[in-house]
Formats: structure tokens, C-alpha cells, sequence
DNA sequence: AGCTAAAAGTGACCTAAATCACTTTTCAAA
DNA sequence: TTTGAAAAGTGATTTAGGTCACTTTTAGCT
């Protein structure tokens, strides 16, 4: 277990450094959890008591529209954070699915403790606030890439970026990311 | 100028309280500028120095793609923070414009002054993570609002959660903003 | 290894929205 | 207050991508 406390220290010092006491401090605030494929991490509906830092692992997060179809807003593996942040945080019920399309490990922090730790020691609010700021980033591209590429584009654009994503995850989730239908994605390309 | 600053710091203090002193200490790292309606606050190909909090006025931030067509990632109005966040950021070239709808008063933030308020001031640091947070969130719903809905709700979505926008932005930047044509928008509604 | 279910591919058809071309309305600057 | 330009509206036509129905392939399970 500890090793997987330092993958997570590891995470932290990417971007700030951290004394061993501060790191002390910080871990107490993280609880373990282990999920098998096909598990659900956050249920539309039901509260979001946490954010999730993924130590290993793969999952979707989701909403299902009026029709039950579903819409994939990220694939979430390895060292990525994922919750519905929304729901988190306004500690409201939640209206997204977050379930493991393989058997997952995560690192838990509540809100509580994520203000906790932020407001005791300044490199941890530095480091979300630079990890929110990329994510930011990431985002605004998604959108860009949304309102001026074509569906083919968007494809041939993720492979490119995230071509292990793609060898991990069913095309068919692949094309929900992406806005596209299953059978229009078959069609493309290469 | 100093009820301008004093705009900020309301800003800053809805979400931390600054002592006097780092209050001063932060307000020294902003500059203003104040441009009129038509003049370009960034333009693609060029630096970004800075990260604008905007004082009063409307801007638009959108990339042209390789057709001409403009596509709108943000309107941005008082007290919204705006910038070419990818860019800034990596220290590149921008790939945005950001134009002004409006004649408009900013305060501006580079980068390196940025990362010296937050490092001085943790209650900077946490407004940013904060702040952040709240951009991710957004940008996740308008990246749902794409993926689940018709172009039509958007549009029904966006008059009921920015009425005021609207009134004041020509319904074909809306369009631009939504992914719709400016002649399918205009066949909606009432 | 054999079997079931999920995933992927494919053809035929349909539809929301884009595009093009033109008219009408609104607005801002002289 | 006129006037020229930008914005908005509208009809006709096109198109990217969706939907439906079915087949083939792949991947987990016992």
C-alpha cells in the first residue's frame, strides 16, 4: 500500500515539492478503494462524497440522455483525477455515471479534506490549482474541436493524441466521446 | 483607478480574505488597459503575455478555422477572467482571438506574476484553484450540453441561463457560440 | 475447445442542419 | 435625418451524419 502512496506523492511533487511532513499530512486525508470491472464509482442521483484519483485502472464517465443513450464526457486511467466535479462540488446529487471498464484503484478525498489540505499547506491548493488549469485547457480544445471539425477529424485527431486510449476502450464508447453514432464511426478511415 | 482596483479585490475577497498588505502586495502585480469596441485584446500568431480580468465591457474569444468561419470558445463580460489559457500558459503563440464587442477596461496579469502571488499569497493560490474549478465545471456542461442536446435546446438552455448576454451580443455570435448557423438559428423559436 | 454475448461492419434510407442566394430590418456614423 | 453597412429573416437545395436492420467478427466464460 505504501508504494501506492508514493505513486501519489510522486503525482503531488510532478509540480510542487513536498516536505516529508506535509506529505504525512496530506496522505492521512486519502482513503484506499478497489473496484472489478464493470463496478460503478459515482451513480447519477445518489451523493458524490468524493474525488478520485486513479492509481490504476480505467473508467467512463457518462450521462444517459432522455433516450438512454449514453454520452461519454471522459475516459479517466492512471494518475488522472475523476469525479462529477459538479455534483462535488455543490455536494449535490450527482447526474453523471462514473463506472470501471477495467478493474480500477483509487486514491478517495472528500471535499472537506481536499479544503483541508489545501488551505494547511499552499504547494497542495498550488497544485490543484495548476492541475484545474490544465484540465481547463483541455476542455476549451474538446469544444473547439466540437464546434470546427468534422466527426472524421475529431477521430483521426484522438488517435493521434491518445492512441493507447484507444487499444483500451470499445470504438463503439469511442465514437460516444466523440458525438459520432457507432455505425457512422465504422465508416471512417483507415 | 482605485475603485477599479477595488473591483478586484471584491473579487478576490468573495472567495478568501486578504490582509491589507497582501491585499497591496497583489493589486501592485496588475496593470490596465482599456481598449475600445473593434480592438483586439490577443491575436492568433502572437504572444500572450497576460491573463485579463475584465473591469467592464464584452468581449469574444474564437478561432477561424481554415474556411474563414469564426467559432466562439467564450464571451466574456465584467468580472469574467479571459485569455488564450492554452497559450498563456505554455508560453506560445496564440491560436485565438479575442476581440472586443464593446469598449472595455481591463486588468492584466503575466504569467510570471501570476505564479508570484500565488506562491506569496496561499488565499491567491486557493481563489485560482477555486476559479478554476468553477471554469472546468462549466466547460464540462457546455461539452454535454454538445454531445445531448439539439441545437435548438441550446439555444433555449443559453436564453434561460444568460438572458443578459444575449441582449447584448448580435444573435449571429450566438450562433457561432452554440455550433449552428446563423440561419438555422434564426428558424427557432419564438 | 465451444458457446454466448458484446462489438464491429455494412447497406438502405432518413433527417437535422448547412449552404447558397436573396430580401428585409436595424443600427450607427456622418 | 439620411444612408450605408451590419444583422436578421427566409426559401430552395444539399449534405453529413443518424437510424434501422441485419451480418460478421471478436472476446469472455464455463
Amino acid at each position: 500500500m505504501q508504494t501506492k502512496y508514493n505513486l501519489l506523492r510522486q503525482h503531488f511533487e510532478e509540480l510542487f515539492a513536498l516536505t516529508d511532513d506535509e506529505w504525512n499530512f496530506v496522505q492521512s486525508h486519502f482513503q484506499y478503494k478497489s473496484l472489478k470491472k464493470h463496478q460503478f464509482l459515482i451513480q447519477a442521483g445518489q451523493a458524490v462524497d468524493f474525488e478520485y484519483w486513479i492509481i490504476k485502472g480505467l473508467v467512463k464517465a457518462y450521462s444517459i440522455d432522455d433516450k438512454g443513450k449514453e454520452h461519454i464526457l471522459q475516459f479517466a486511467m492512471e494518475k488522472y483525477w475523476v469525479s462529477d466535479h459538479c455534483a462535488f462540488q455543490h455536494q449535490e446529487p450527482g447526474t453523471i455515471f462514473v463506472d470501471c471498464l477495467e478493474d480500477s484503484e483509487f486514491f478517495c478525498l472528500s471535499l472537506e479534506n481536499r479544503e483541508k489540505i489545501c488551505l494547511e499547506v499552499p504547494a497542495v491548493a498550488n497544485f490543484f490549482r495548476i492541475k484545474s488549469n490544465y484540465g481547463y485547457i483541455n476542455l476549451q480544445q474538446r469544444i473547439l474541436s466540437l464546434l470546427t471539425m468534422t466527426a472524421e477529424s475529431r477521430y483521426e485527431y484522438l488517435l493521434n493524441k491518445l492512441p493507447k486510449l484507444i487499444q483500451r476502450v470499445p470504438k463503439k464508447l469511442i465514437a460516444s466521446y466523440l458525438g459520432v453514432s457507432r455505425e457512422t464511426l465504422s465508416r471512417f478511415n483507415s
